[in-house]
DNA sequence: ACCTGAACACCGTTCAAGT
DNA sequence: ACCTGAACACCGTTCAAGT
C-alpha cells in the first residue's frame, strides 16, 4: 500500500504543523516525538520525514507556528498609547508564557542536531519580535535607534529570564504575582525616570 | 553473574556522578543517557537505578555537583572590595556558562517528570546562590534586606535571561562581548547611581 | 545485598517496495 | 510521486535470577 493522495504535499505539511503544535501543547518538548504526531494525523512516521527532511525542520515548522500566532497576538491587542507600550509588552511576555507554557518553552529548548545553523527562513521570525519591543521603547532613549535597539534587546532579555527562572520554580518567590513584581521593578529601573536613557550609548 | 562488590554503595554512586558529570559535558543535556553513563563505568544501566531509584534524581544529583562546583568557584575567585562584588557575579555568571555550556544548561533543560517536585535537599544548592548576590547588592539598597533581596532575584533573573538568549544566538547580536556589554548595561541602570534603590521597596 | 541480562515499550532514521 | 512497513540502533524502566 502506498499513495493515498487524499491531500496535496502542502495540504499535509500543514495537517503535519497542526498536530504537531496540539502535541507540543499537550506533551511539551520533551514527550513530543515524530511518531506520535504521526498517528495523530493518522499516518506512518515516514511520512513526516518525508514532508520535512528531518526532524530538526519538522520542530523548527511547528515553532515557527507559535511564533507566527504569539506576533499576531501581541500586535493585535497592543495598546494605542505610546506610553504604555512597554509595560504592556513586558508582562504580554511572561502572560504569554505562563499560558502557552508548553509551546512557548519548546522556542527554548530546542537545539539543532551537530549544532547545524537555524536556517535562514526562521530567524526572523524570532528576532521580528525585538522590533515591537524597539518602537516601544524609543520614546525612551530619546529616539535614538542604536539605543533603542541596545535597550530593546536588554529587556528582552531579561524578561525572558525572569519568565524562564520564575514558571520553572527556580526563584524561590512565595506568593501570586512576584514575577510580576519583578518585571514591574525591572521597569521602574530601565524606563522609570522619562528619557534617562538618554547618552545611554555614549557611557 | 553479578555481585562484584569491588566498592561500597557510596563510592560506586561517587564514581556514577564523576561518569555522569564528564558525560553531561561531552554529550549535553539531550545526549546525556543511564545507559550511556553506565557503559563509561563499565556497568550495567539496572545499576543506575539500583543506586538512584529513578533517572531524575541521578540527574539532579550530577547537577548538584555542578553546583558544587560551580558554587566553590564563585566564592573562590570573588573579590575582597564590596564595591566590585556585583559588576564581578553578573560577568562571572555569563562567564561560567560559556565556559561550561552543557552542563550549566543542564542545570535548566532538565524537568521533573510528571511534574514531580524537586527533593528538598537539591532546591537549597540553587537558592544559595541568591545569598552571594544579596550581599553584593546590600550596599546599594542602602542595606534593606528585603530589598537587596528583591534586586539580586531580579539582576540574577536578567543575567540569566541575557546568557541563555545570548549563547542560544537568539539575541541578533553582532561581535564578541555584545553579552558583556548588555550585562554592563544592567548593571549601569540597577546599582549605576549610588544608593538608587533606597526606598526601592516603598514605590 | 549487589549486579546482571533480558524483556518491554518506546524513540529517530532510513529505505526498498508497493500503488 | 507518495506513502508504507520493516529494519536498525538507540532509549528508559523493570525485575527475575545468579552470586
Amino acid at each position: 500500500m502506498a499513495r493515498r493522495s487524499e491531500h496535496t504535499t502542502e495540504e499535509l505539511k500543514e495537517i503535519a504543523i497542526r498536530a504537531g503544535f496540539e502535541m507540543m501543547d499537550e506533551k511539551g518538548y520533551q514527550g513530543f516525538s515524530a511518531r506520535g504526531v504521526a498517528a495523530k494525523m493518522g499516518y506512518t512516521v515516514g511520512t513526516i520525514y518525508h514532508l520535512f527532511g528531518d526532524l530538526d525542520t519538522f520542530i523548527l515548522n511547528v515553532n515557527a507556528r507559535t511564533l507566527d500566532e504569539w506576533y499576531e497576538d501581541e500586535v493585535s491587542r497592543a495598546p494605542k498609547k505610546a506610553e504604555q507600550l512597554v509595560r504592556y509588552y513586558a508582562h504580554s511576555y511572561l502572560a504569554y508564557a505562563r499560558a502557552h507554557y508548553n509551546r512557548w518553552s519548546a522556542l527554548f529548548e530546542h537545539r539543532m542536531q551537530d549544532d547545524a545553523p537555524v536556517p535562514k527562513w526562521y530567524a526572523p521570525k524570532m528576532m521580528r519580535m525585538f522590533d515591537l519591543i524597539e518602537g516601544a521603547v524609543m520614546p525612551h532613549v530619546g529616539d535614538d535607534p542604536k539605543a533603542a535597539a541596545r535597550l530593546a534587546k536588554l529587556m528582552w532579555a531579561s524578561v525572558h529570564g525572569i519568565s524562564t527562572l520564575s514558571l520553572q520554580g527556580k526563584l524561590d518567590q512565595t506568593g501570586a504575582g512576584a514575577a510580576e513584581r519583578m518585571i514591574d521593578d525591572l521597569i521602574a529601573l530601565a524606563v522609570g525616570g522619562k528619557k534617562v536613557f538618554v547618552g545611554f550609548d555614549k557611557r
